[in-house]
This record gives C-alpha cells, sequence and structure tokens, in this order.
DNA sequence: GTTGAGCGTT
C-alpha cells in the first residue's frame, strides 16, 4: 500500500505535512468515483479516490481520497464540498489514528525515572520534540513513565538516553497496553531456528526480550540495540543495572532463534528469577 | 427502487 510518499513533491515527507486518506462522507448513493474524482481535482492532484460498497456493489456513502500534495490536502479538509447536489465532508479518518495504529505506537516508555519527577516536567521536556498527547506516571511511583504523543514519527526519534532535569533517563517503546503476554501478536516467522537455552541467565535474559525485539521491527522497522532492550526489562521491573554487556551479551543471537512460544515460556521463568 | 450517521473486505 503505497500511495507515492516518496515523490516528495511538496514536502510531504515532513512528519506534519504528509498527505493522509481523506474520509468522505455525505456521498449520494448514486455518486460514482469520477463525481469525487471531478469535485477534489480541482484542489490538487489526487493519487487515490475510492467508494466504499457493499457485497452488491451499492455504495455506502462514504469514501477515502488522498491528494499528491498538502497543500490540497488543507484546502479541502474540515470544509464541505457538494458533490451531485449533496454537501459532502471531509475529513481525518479516526480509524487512522486509533483502528488502523495502535496506541503504543505514539507512545514512549520512560525509565529510569526519579520519582520526583512530574507529569509537568515530562511534558516540558517531551513537548519540544512533538505535541503531546497524555503522560501518565503511575502513582505510587515506580520510575517509569509513559509519554504519548500526537504523532508516532517522532517517537522513533527518541529511543536511548534522554537527560532531565539532570537524571539520566532511557526512552524505549511502549509495549501495547494490557497484553505482557502478547507475544501472539508478533510475527512468529521472525523466530525459527534454535532452541532457546535454558541453562544460562543471559539465553534467558535474551530470550525475554524478543517480544520487545519483534515489536519493535514491527512498529518501527528497525533493529533495537542494547539500550531499548534495557529500557523494556525495566518496564518489567527486572534488575537491569550493571553493565550494558552483562545479561544482554547475547541477546542478538539469541533473539534470532527460538519460538514466540519458547520466548514467552523463557520469559515467565525470567520474571520469577528477578523477583 | 427507500435511508443519511458513520470509519476503510484488498
Amino acid at each position: 500500500m503505497d500511495y507515492g510518499q516518496e515523490m516528495n513533491t511538496d514536502g510531504e515527507n515532513e512528519p506534519d505535512r504528509r498527505c493522509v486518506d481523506l474520509i468522505v462522507l455525505g456521498i449520494s448513493y448514486r455518486s460514482i468515483e469520477a463525481d469525487v474524482k471531478k469535485c477534489f481535482e480541482a484542489f490538487g492532484e489526487l493519487v487515490f479516490c475510492e467508494i466504499k460498497r457493499d457485497a452488491n456493489g451499492q455504495s455506502r456513502g462514504f469514501g477515502f481520497i488522498r491528494f499528491k500534495n498538502y497543500e490540497s490536502q488543507l484546502a479541502v479538509i474540515n470544509k464541505r464540498h457538494f458533490i451531485d447536489g449533496r454537501h459532502v465532508d471531509v475529513k481525518i479518518p479516526d480509524s487512522k489514528t486509533s483502528a488502523h495504529e495502535p496506541e503504543c505506537a505514539r507512545k514512549i516508555f520512560v525509565a529510569r525515572l526519579p520519582d520526583n519527577i512530574t507529569p509537568d516536567d515530562l511534558r516540558q521536556y517531551f513537548s519540544k520534540y512533538g505535541a503531546i498527547k497524555d503522560v501518565y506516571i503511575p502513582k505510587p511511583a515506580r520510575s517509569f513513565a509513559f509519554v504519548t504523543f500526537h504523532d508516532s514519527n517522532v517517537v522513533r526519534t527518541l529511543f536511548g538516553t534522554h537527560i532531565i532535569l539532570g537524571c539520566s533517563v532511557t526512552v524505549g517503546p511502549a509495549e501495547p497496553k494490557n497484553k505482557p503476554s502478547a507475544i501472539g501478536d508478533y510475527p512468529s516467522s521472525t523466530f525459527k531456528r534454535a532452541k532457546p537455552d535454558h541453562s544460562s541467565l543471559r539465553t534467558l535474559t535474551a530470550y525475554g526480550a524478543s517480544p520487545a525485539h519483534s515489536h519493535y521491527h514491527q512498529q518501527y522497522g528497525q533493529t533495537p540495540n542494547t539500550d531499548m532492550m534495557h529500557t523494556f526489562f525495566q518496564q518489567y521491573g527486572a534488575t537491569t543495572t550493571g553493565s550494558p554487556k552483562g545479561p544482554f551479551s547475547n541477546a542478538q543471537q539469541s533473539y534470532w532463534g527460538g519460538t514466540h512460544e519458547e520466548a514467552a515460556a523463557v520469559w515467565q521463568q525470567q520474571q520469577q528469577h528477578y523477583r
């Protein structure tokens, strides 16, 4: 699914100036794609135009369009237009930001947080990177927090170490909510070779990281680093003090072996061990 | 064969 984003004709690769699919509401059941197209092409070139239909081909009265240039999108959005004698509304679809993209994609996990840091502190610090939707700090404090942005694109740029109020904190991707065992959500094709070695703590730790790795891959298309794994373990209260090389030394190689089921089992042991 | 808030079979 690619609508030509790489063309970069109008700065559309910049996070806030990208064209997205727009929902067109209130289309006449009699209208066809050409009618919708004709209406919106007056504002700029479309790369996509579609009316949603049921199994019988009957229009469902709404559809989606996408412009090539952001200026065009700006011109039509949240305005009322007329197609075939009916007014239609154009909006950013809700499905794009909620259902289609999980909330955790817009969320960072902040670890090693001093207990005296407030939500306002975090808001103030991270707002220089992008608009913030929510800041969550558990009560009582547990040395971590979640910061949710409006745009998922800033998230991946923040992974690593940050200094907030003189304290070094670690930022990593947030795991899916209510799913510490959401290992089944990750593509098992990622893990298909070796068997995990239950005899070594190092391997246990490495396997425990695989959901985070996989999640990272799926969400951000990059290979996670040691720092990020560190963050992941802290999320679950695991002891990660000491050299980063410590329990993480063979994380990479182990990550690529083993199955999700195995990783899940080992992860359970891992958590027991650290209690 | 009608209708009129909603959210996308790929």
